[in-house]
RNA sequence: GGGGUGGUAGUUAAGUCGGUUAUAACGCCGGCCUGUCACGCCGGAGGCCGCGGGUUCGAGUCCCGUCCACCCCGCCA
């Protein structure tokens, strides 16, 4: 019998002081050797923990020898007896109060030495990690989040089979229909000259399971968007997938409401208070410059523009001329801690969402401004402003005065800066909102094409109150959708609407996208003609299970909580994808690149 | 498409005003060590300074270009 198919019998992470005595075998990796000339000592890992082995000249000759030759990495076999550690305990490890004392050792594989060590806390450059991914997946941290993925992937299914959700899955290659999301496109062979898309979402074939009497569907599903990356926007990224017939608002928010309950109360043993507070998106954007904003503190802007119209301040008085916004974000208390070098430090810091600039006010006694611009200013102005925003004597206001999306692009990233910088932020506390009442259209920048544009998607349903006013081309930004986002600490985590299940409707809401009917049976027509016959009302959500569990594991980038994830480029460096494609194979797609070959990056 | 940060030994970093042989820590290799757990002590190896070009007597350092990674704006119905 050789130690691997006698098997393990305990993990790494698992012996204990009332397991002394006991002979046991473990398998796993060698993490460190400290090697005594006499004794060498081995800490042993797997994904479970870690356990320390001793090899002794006096207890086995043989294996001592073979230990000297144990390195980093290696992965072996160990049987041995479990041993109290005495008053040798290690307090740090879980297994700690126990050791192993080998009596036999199987190597079952060497190691080269690693490029970086395995360790919770490493400082190495990304894209080593990623370009040596299998290594860096042994390291703790990544295999909690991995874990913690898997959690709560299994406590969302457990809430969708109790509630009788069907799990279906639908088509990664679908028809292409240009607008939205940029799709990555795969030529077929079949039909040479023609491209599948790759699914951006399961959306519209989810509506066809609602037509087709699948009254309450979900999916785990990877979804594929050709746009440009970020730290938490990936090429493929997963979303549970949520659709149901007869379904208002009310019935998706408490259903969200009790998957998220489950998870968290699962995976972190913390509780969610439910229902979760709302927020409409207007209010959102107001108080809080975005429509996902971080409720874990408070900070909120005000608005100031109307009483700053026609004043003496030219950057303020000019911005509302424009037709622009003038905010303001007050910081209690902040006047003795921020100094002049912070406060002029601000404009670097916006600069990167286009803000030209941040004025500020330190508020003395009697609500007397100091501030570069005070004097430009009246004093009734000033009072006005200290009333509106609340400020009192200590506080410090900063103002942002510019088209209303860099306004509120700047104050946001300043509240978030701010509520850093003076420990606002509870690590511990769990802010969820929805955000209500989203506008169904929104317009596009000059030179697309159409005038206006879906905020969520064309099947959104618009507010029953606003449907007139589709009918009205000046009133399209006014209507509402019936559209909604989950947020959770300041991260977009869940999104849906009530869907269009009223042909006519529909048609107006196309027109006003700019989508004839021509174009919307060439785009749409299957889905148009599914709705031809009896559909039910319905309406559904995803949640983005990649930012979710970025929350839950604590991690700074989606990168952290998926196995192998791609750079900011779309590359894997793993396996060097995207790569050439050879010209037999492209012949027989009908396909021709017309790029340059990649000159490639030594970098 | 635009703005920003970075790339020097296996890793993380230092490298002044352009000047002799490019430093340090960790890791690695060899030796010693029977209670370490950030083991310790002694010795050693290890470099196309991302890549290409330019300026210069001389470039890790200055200039131009380029590649890669990361952060952000746009984009992400």
């Amino acid at each position: 019998m050789t130690l691997l198919s006698e098997g393990r019998t305990h993990d790494c992470g698992e012996l204990r002081e009332a397991d002394v005595g006991s002979e046991v075998r473990l398998f796993g990796w060698v993490q460190k050797r400290r090697d005594h000339g006499g004794a060498v000592f081995i800490d042993l890992r797997d994904r479970y923990g870690l356990t320390q082995v001793v090899f002794r000249p006096d207890a086995e000759a043989a294996s001592h020898e073979a230990a000297g030759e144990l390195r980093s990495e290696f992965c072996i076999g160990v049987r041995g007896r479990v041993d109290s550690r005495g008053d040798k305990k290690n307090p740090k490890l879980p297994t700690g109060e126990i050791e192993v004392t080998a009596s036999e050792l199987t190597i079952f594989s060497r190691s080269e030495t690693p490029p970086f060590l395995i360790e919770d806390d490493i400082d190495t450059r990304e894209a080593l990690r990623l370009s040596h991914r299998t290594l860096d997946l042994r390291r703790a941290p990544l295999q909690r989040a991995l874990r913690q993925r898997a959690d709560v992937l299994r406590a969302v299914r457990s809430v969708l089979d109790e509630r009788r959700y069907l799990e279906i899955e639908t088509p990664f290659l679908v028809r292409n229909t240009p607008g939205g999301a940029r799709n990555f496109l795969v030529p077929s062979r079949l039909e040479r000259g023609s491209v599948y898309a790759l699914a951006e979402s399961p959306q519209i074939y989810k509506q066809l399971l609602m037509c087709a009497g699948f009254d309450r569907y979900y999916q785990i599903v990877r979804c594929f968007r050709d746009e440009d990356f970020r730290g938490d926007r990936q090429p493929e990224f997963t979303q549970i997938d949520i659709e149901q017939s007869f379904a208002t608002e009310e019935q998706i928010y408490e259903l969200i409401e009790r998957l998220m309950s489950r998870v968290f109360a699962q995976v972190l043993e913390v509780p969610l208070t439910t229902p979760f507070p709302r927020l409409t998106y207007e209010d959102a954007l107001a108080r809080f410059g975005t429509d996902k904003p971080d409720l874990r503190y408070e900070l909120p802007l005000c608005d100031v523009t109307e009483t700053v119209r026609g004043c003496g301040f030219r950057v303020f008085a000019g911005a509302v001329e424009r037709g622009g916004k003038v905010k303001a974000l007050r910081l209690p208390g902040a006047a003795p801690s921020l100094s002049r070098k912070d406060l002029d430090g601000l404009p670097a810091l916006v600069k990167e969402v286009g803000a030209k600039g941040v004025a500020y006010a330190r508020i003395q006694a009697e609500g007397a401004w100091q501030a570069p611009f005070a004097k430009t200013l009246d004093d009734e102005v000033k009072a006005r402003v200290n009333t509106e925003t609340g400020a009192e004597e200590g506080d410090v206001l900063l103002f942002l005065a510019d088209g209303a999306l860099v306004v509120n692009n700047a104050l946001s990233l300043l509240r978030q800066h701010m509520a850093d910088r003076f420990g606002l932020i509870d690590s511990e506390r769990w802010a969820p909102v929805w955000i209500t009442d989203f506008p169904l259209l929104e317009r596009t920048e000059a030179g697309q094409g159409s005038e206006w544009t879906a905020c969520h998607h064309p099947f959104t349903a618009p507010h029953p109150d606003d449907v007139e006013l589709l009918d009205d081309p000046t009133r399209y930004g006014d209507v509402r959708a019936r559209a909604y986002d989950f947020v959770l600490n300041g991260v977009e985590a869940a999104g849906g609407s009530i869907r269009i299940h009223q042909p006519d409707v529909q048609q107006r809401v196309f027109r006003a996208l700019g989508i004839d009917e021509e174009q919307a049976r060439a785009k749409f027509g299957f889905l148009l003609d599914a709705f031809r016959y009896g559909p039910p009302p319905h309406g559904g959500v995803a949640i983005g299970v990649d930012r979710l569990v970025m929350l839950i594991a604590g991690a700074q980038s989606l990168r952290d909580v998926m196995a192998f994830p791609k750079s900011q480029k779309g590359h894997d460096l793993l396996s060097g994808a995207p790569s050439p494609a050879d010209a037999a194979q492209l012949a027989e797609l009908g396909v021709s690149i017309t790029a340059p070959p990649p000159s490639g990056g030594d970098g």
